[in-house]
DNA sequence: AAATCATTTCGTAATTTTGCGAAATATTAA
DNA sequence: TTAATATTTCGCAAAATTACGAAATGATTT
């Protein structure tokens, strides 16, 4: 009850993704990568997205960290693509963690004793 | 071909809700929220999760900030729940995005150039 | 060998994130 | 009114992220 818990597998490597999402400019870069077969120059990439060399290069060494592109040497040209069975992988993770939810059933234990609730607004 | 692109609406909130999804504390919230039609409170939370309350709190914020979950006031308790409607969205959103691949397609220009590729080792 | 080219690594700075304890807030109980 | 309770906010420190230009790397061309 009181135990504090080590997070799962599955909690874990969902923060580890998202956390490798968690920039547009990365978003960008899998979203493009994801919808072709082949790759990209990173000299392609510069062009269109508003990030300096070195900082691209930064976010695709991430994305290659977190496993989800792979890249491929024609020097002095690096082509990256999309590492399909990790994309996969992520795919079945975050299908699995959003649609897993059980709204009918009540699991929290003081969950019963609230009256007079007020619903918070959503402020920051 | 040179002009640097603003990144659209979906690449934005993708990058903004897995900012939400980057910490392990986050996730598991969140997994265990949306499994549950009722709420928890902080107080639940903090016997399970390995962190202070006041840095519990924090997260919490992020997640109300995020738009995925919502407060509603019982004094002295405050029970979280998910954000249905934002929770679906987020789902529709991943889905689209994971799922939105044209592994056939060939759309990068340089693409047919690659001659003598050797995969690079994913290490960091 | 020297120049060129695409990319990465390095060094650095600004900003954000994460975490905690102490103090503040707001309600209920004594 | 005072004490107790649950949570948040504040102040701070350590660490991570983001970004850039300069220098380094590794291969090709002249």
């Amino acid at each position: 009850m009181s135990d504090k818990l080590e997070f799962t597998q599955e909690v874990q490597q969902i923060a580890r993704i998202s956390k490798a999402l968690s920039h547009p400019v990365r978003v960008y870069i899998l979203q493009k990568l994801s919808k072709m077969n082949s790759c990209c120059y990173s000299g392609d990439l510069v062009e269109e997205i508003p990030v300096g060399r070195s900082t691209l290069s930064q976010h695709l060494k991430e994305l290659k960290y977190a496993g989800l592109i792979q890249g491929e040497i024609n020097p002095p040209f690096i082509k990256y693509c999309i590492n399909r069975k990790n994309w996969d992988e992520a795919k079945e993770l975050f299908t699995t963690f959003l649609n897993d939810n059980n709204p009918e059933e009540i699991s929290c234990d003081n969950a019963e004793s609230m009256i007079n609730k007020s619903t918070l607004s959503g402020t920051h």
